[in-house]
DNA sequence: TTGTAAGCGTTATCAT
DNA sequence: ATGATAACGCTTACAA
């Protein structure tokens, strides 16, 4: 545990000032002469001296770090888009600070207590819905905002970067009604959240525009954590007028609905036809292979970190900029036509 | 985007001095009488004063950070790590800054230097066994490290959190001897890693101690990335002798191997009897259900930040800590006997 | 019990 | 092109 060398030092051994340390340092902050730079260079790397994080942030205000607040790592696709977020946040030498909220709100709270010591100069998060005036202050103290997947519609000054959730629960839908199927079910998440809200209505709209009156029972709204996504298609197959198939657009009950239907012997899709949001790579491990929409995890990775260091570089006009990327939809063979189907034409 | 108040301010709205805030700021580190506490909470409250991370860390010197270095999130494995620890440190209000070298000595590298910047008073990582002296250098300015998970053994100063590996590979592999299987294949991670050498051992100790000669050509050493764990069992199934039962060491690979098995449309356990390291929740999804080994990642996470931390506060007496826990064998349906085999007694 | 003042390691302003 | 020097916001002797 040797004491680090300060900028001093290395002004020191470069027989120069830390004035000239520190330009160089912050290459372009002001006029150094070449062969000047060069024995500074040499002396940081004699030295191996390191910019404390700490001073520089004190001193210039600035922080190269930014906050990741996701709902639950347990989740893989909030596990691949942490991967990629800090791949991204690596690639452009910055660091990535971790919380998790749970979906709760209170945690998320303290999450955003936590933030406001301004070790971060902006944040990435999946927000639960709730403490909008927390996020407010955060905004307050100058700490930019950057939502991913989801949004809170109340905040106007956070970015947002999503998938083009209506259109691809649309999608789905089409496909399926596509196949013949006239009751199909929606699993999504709860309505207080926009990602909710946005699947429900690409999937009404989609009934309605094939002339099928969308049926409320058919749509269950389940909580992002816990076993709620078993349950809810359980009772869905309780049904007297029971689907003949299922969109699972909460991505985060995906597996509790498969562990499920598996374990009710459902012979899938034979008696219902199954898409699920969210292409884990388990869901063409399981038998049959489950059709999926697929979100470009990589894209809304990239358009986080990229907006958000934009942002604290002041480099973009304010108003809210809200980015939308396609998803895709993969067909496998969990979906057919519904049963006693007969091809009419 | 309001200027946030300062230590002195809140002294002045107070009525009393800097150092009296910091002492109830820092509580015990001074005396302060009871009604002024009341009002300097007061004043805090007040204001919304939150003091700055960066200066009270450069002025004291202490971080109530922790690097957290792993392989990859992409791996449900180290992504419910990650999950578990970042929720432990929250409990203990430090926070994470999450990073990964993607198995990549490069990558290790770049994030070990750019924790050499001290914003973390230790890390918490899954060393890829390269880049010793840099690690050496990151503990000689003063970062505590603890490896879990793996370990590098010419590390000797710095802690370890891990399984029990051989033990674990023993009763996998005593258990399918059991079952009367002699042919075992195992595949595992590279040998330059600690992991992968425990559970090697582990498993050819269960083989001698059962009367079989180990056989090398059943046992690969797959790189934790990419797809070799596919190529693998199959190239062990092409084997005229071949084996009729596998053990998947390999954590980061089982999902390339259940995939590549489905594909080759391999009777499971009718040709060959499976077991696999880390109990994901898809293993149970697929069909048939696989035996696993699942690994207590509580426990990993808990020892992994409680020894860290006291590392940091000094708590503990120097020499490494080596904390092993068990992990735990569960019997599903992807194990049975061997082809062909009788029952004789 | 309280307060003053000297750092902590940078950046940034302003002379030189 | 270079170099003093004053912040930055906090902790911590050391006085009072």
């Amino acid at each position: 545990m040797t004491k680090s060398p300060t900028i001093r030092d290395v002004a020191m051994l470069a027989n120069t000032s830390v004035s000239v340390v520190s330009r160089v340092l912050n290459d372009g902050s002001g006029p150094v002469a070449p062969d000047t730079r060069a024995k500074v260079l040499e002396a940081i790397d004699q030295l191996a001296y390191r910019p404390r994080a700490a001073a520089r942030s004190l001193s210039s205000g600035q922080t190269t770090t930014i906050g990741l607040l996701l709902a639950d790592l347990t989740n893989p696709f909030f596990a691949r888009l942490a991967d990629r977020i800090v791949g991204e946040a690596r690639s452009r030498d910055i660091q990535v600070v971790l919380m998790t909220t749970g979906e709760d709100a209170n945690l998320e709270a303290d999450s955003l207590k936590a933030l406001l010591d301004r070790s971060v100069g902006g944040v990435i998060a999946t927000p639960t819905g709730a403490n909008v005036e927390q996020w407010e202050k955060l905004q307050k103290i100058g700490v930019d905002l950057v939502f991913v997947d989801r949004s809170v519609d109340t905040l106007e000054n956070a970015d947002v970067v999503s998938i083009e959730n209506a259109r691809s629960a649309g999608d789905a839908t089409e496909y399926l009604i596509g196949l013949g199927h006239k009751r199909i079910a929606l699993l999504t998440g709860p309505l207080s959240t926009s990602t909710g809200r946005s699947r429900l209505k690409g999937y009404e709209q989609a009934l309605v525009a094939a002339g099928i009156t969308p049926d409320p029972t058919l749509v269950r709204n389940v909580p992002f954590r816990g076993e709620g996504g078993g349950d809810s298609i359980a009772s869905l197959l309780a049904m007297a007028d029971k689907p003949t198939a299922a969109i699972i657009a909460n991505t985060a009950q995906v597996a509790n609905v498969s562990r499920r239907l598996s374990q009710m012997g459902v012979p899938i899709p034979d008696e219902l036809s199954l898409i699920v949001f969210d292409d884990n790579p388990w869901v063409q491990l399981v038998t049959p292979p489950l059709s999926s929409i697929r979100q470009p995890i990589d894209m809304l990775a990239f358009h986080s970190v990229d907006l958000l260091l934009n942002r604290m570089q002041g480099k973009l006009p304010s108003g809210r900029r809200y980015i939308e990327v396609q998803a895709e939809f993969i067909a496998r063979n969990s979906c057919a036509a519904p049963p006693n189907y007969l091809i009419t034409r």
